[in-house]
DNA sequence: GACCAAAAATTTGCATTCATTTTTGGATGA
DNA sequence: TCATCCAAAAATGAATGCAAATTTTTGGTC
């Protein structure tokens, strides 16, 4: 069900938590229930605890300096949206991806982004086109440069923005969420030892940029879901790589 | 301090309760919140609270006979499914969808059943293709007859197999999810005032199935998106005419 | 030294309790 | 009659308590 991760309810609501939908960062928690469970994601998406190891309330109830009733809320809500998974009487583990299941995270992420760029060319401002195509060649100066921090930042921002063109706060939401379960995998998806994906990446790119520019919806729509592809691609290459080694 | 993952071997992994990729209504729940937050999703969904009303805590407690610990944190997982908002210290309130919301959501089921129909024709089976143009025919047979409820179900049957022949837990999870939260409206959405929409449908029905015979996916995908575009605006159409009556 | 069973200690799940906030009801006054 | 204000009642948010399950430690045996 997923079951999805929320903040198009806070948005809509004001108040309102929906941690499901809400972007991770961006949920506004005037509860305690709210901020902890923000602050407990960010704890878990950026990798403070390892793969598949034990969850200890006690010690988070210290680290956040709380009692156990708010912590388990959040668990519960982050075992919902896929971050960790409960064991009944055995408490929470953070979720490890397998290869089966990052190759499917990875393509409900290109179904995710083949929407928001259909979306995008039927809403995109010329305003945030323009700002897409600053950032297009920021990051194509980037590759050049070859720097890729700037190359990952510029890329990330693209695709961001053509999410947030899609103007859809559910689509906003679930993209948040499966880019949350992918993060770790993502900056491992390292392309300074994979140079020709790194160039193809870029030349996929071009192409989103020009038909975006086109407001070409099926056809982005078509490019994006094969750039995610190819970049799961190379994300299941550096796994197998890292498996060996 | 790093939490260390690595003393004891892997759990099972086939035992690990993953609700969020879980359909909602096949969620094992050997927990009673596993079991409360299936029944309290049942309960929402099936449309036992009116849109908007609050969710009385103490009178829930009552009818699933238990306390407000488990209660609470099934809502704050409900919130986080976008079925419910929550209000600081004003309750839960089954979520009222706004048009602006119902074609957001609308526009996601589109693009995740796009999603389905690319990944189904990479992975069906002959067998699984077999039964959904069995459904098809029977479909069919219901839509010659005017038999509302049998071409619903085997609608409901086709996009469901199509889904799972997709054979993406995330996907298929994130699919229910959207769908429950649309299911109202989707009841709503009567053919019988529409007879031109129904016979539209049937034909956007049509193409669905040769495209999946042919293994199509991209073409597949621009199908099933368009015709969940159709089905956004028959529903939105048919709003309009209630709101009207 | 490895292996296994039993007891201790920890951890989990849920109920209960307490502090705050909100809502309700009525009294007061214009 | 209506609006405003205030106190009582109810509901919410979070902490604490307790029984059951699990994990760890201990002790003994082979």
């Amino acid at each position: 069900m997923m079951l999805d991760a929320g903040m198009e309810s806070a948005i809509d609501a004001g108040a309102a938590i929906a941690p499901h939908d809400a972007v991770p960062s961006a949920t506004g928690a005037a509860t305690l229930h709210g901020t902890l469970l923000a602050q407990l994601r960010d704890y878990v998406v950026e990798g403070n605890l390892a793969p598949g190891a034990r969850v200890p309330e006690r010690l988070l109830c210290e680290r956040f300096g709380i009692s156990r009733t708010p912590l388990r809320e959040a668990l519960k809500v982050l075992a919902s949206e896929g971050l960790i998974d409960l064991l009944p009487n055995r408490g929470a583990r953070v979720r490890q991806l397998g290869h089966d299941e990052m190759v499917a995270l990875f393509d409900v992420m290109g179904g995710l982004e083949a929407l928001a760029g259909r979306l995008a060319c039927e809403k995109i401002t010329e305003e945030a086109y323009a700002e897409i195509e600053r950032l297009h060649h920021a990051m194509y100066a980037s590759y050049l440069r070859r720097d890729l921090h700037g190359y990952f930042a510029a890329n990330q921002g693209i695709h961001d923005r053509i999410v947030a063109a899609a103007d859809n706060a559910p689509l906003a939401a679930t993209y948040a969420n499966f880019a949350g379960r992918l993060r770790r995998v993502r900056y491992a998806a390292n392309l300074d030892k994979d140079r020709d994906r790194w160039g193809e990446a870029m030349r996929e790119h071009e192409e989103i940029l020009d038909a975006l520019r086109r407001r070409a919806g099926p056809e982005l729509s078509d490019i994006l879901f094969r750039h995610l592809r190819n970049k799961r691609r190379a994300a299941a290459t550096q796994e197998s790589a890292a498996a060996g080694a």
